[in-house]
DNA sequence: TGATGAAGTAAACTTACCTCA
DNA sequence: GGTGAGGTAAGTTTACTTCAT
């Protein structure tokens, strides 16, 4: 059993403002991040521990150590991540995160106060991630740790990047989705415009002869079943038909309540 | 041509919530 | 029903890149 706490420590003779800071991350309550019992002590001035990697830099230098046992969650380690990890800090000799920061002790992208160094994932990581994740977007524990041990990530860094994934497939989604709206809200205010203008015409022909409406021939067509007469020109979206005579139009649009069409 | 700041991107993280044993 | 483990979504942080100035 392994405290759910990972710890930074930085002690050394540099004068960043960051050397002495201990980095504590507590998770409150549940937590699925693997990385969670990692424990990690750097000593800027050791010739073997150069990279160190600050978790939570946020979280300052108030985080005592003491409190490292008593808030942490915890958890019994998965035994077979466990191993794999063991297994792979022994083969690179680190006790860091990243790829990028599994390196030697003489990379100068590491920063030697502790900061999180950013991991970027090789076009080929990329590449079988995104195929994985095109063959199903949410892993299980078994594809989780294959697909890492294949492309020498930790199961957290490939579940992070299929969240992550997932986030941007929605959000993009959701752009598609707005832009369809944004679209329909569109050719509907058009319709409407069009629809208020049809009435202002009505209602001046309505005006002028109230109860004889002279319509051209060529736009206007009887309605043999109905006996009303309809646009020639209109689409079946937008169907007025009126009888002639008749003091009041009778609007059949795509709305329930015609009066819908008019609010502008 | 190099410095710089704003904006964008993506990895990693936190939190809340859900399901299941 | 309470509890812990494991999972996801949503939102945030932050390192890094890109690009205009």
């Amino acid at each position: 059993m392994i405290c759910n706490t990972r710890l930074s420590l930085s002690l050394g003779s540099s004068t960043t403002p960051h050397d002495a800071n201990i980095h504590q991350n507590t998770n409150k309550g549940k937590s699925t991040n693997d990385d969670d019992q990692e424990l990690t002590l750097c000593l800027s001035t050791s010739s073997e521990f150069t990279n160190c990697n600050m978790i939570n830099p946020q979280l300052g230098v108030n985080s005592s150590v003491s409190s490292f046992s008593n808030t942490s969650v915890k958890r019994e380690r998965d035994a077979s991540l466990e191993e794999e990890e063991a297994e792979n800090l022994e083969t690179k000799k680190v006790v860091i995160i990243s790829p990028k920061l599994l390196v030697d002790d003489n990379d100068e992208d590491v920063h030697e106060y502790g900061t999180r160094k950013k991991l970027r994932l090789t076009k080929e990581q990329s590449d079988v991630l995104e195929d994985s994740f095109k063959e199903h977007t949410t892993l299980n524990s078994k594809q989780k740790r294959d697909l890492a041990r294949r492309l020498s990530l930790r199961p957290r860094q490939v579940e992070v990047w299929f969240q992550n994934r997932r986030a941007r497939t929605k959000l993009k989604q959701t752009e598609v989705d707005c832009e369809i709206l944004r679209k329909c809200y569109e050719d509907l205010k058009d319709e409407n415009r069009r629809l208020n203008k049809e009435l202002q015409e009505l209602k001046s022909l309505k005006m002028s002869a109230p109860f004889r409406v002279q319509l051209s021939a060529a736009t206007l067509s009887m309605c043999a079943s109905c006996e009303r007469t309809y646009s020639a020109t209109g689409d079946n979206s937008t169907k007025i038909s009126f009888s002639i005579g008749d003091q009041k139009p009778h609007f059949y649009g795509s709305f329930t309540n015609p009066s819908t069409a008019l609010l502008s």
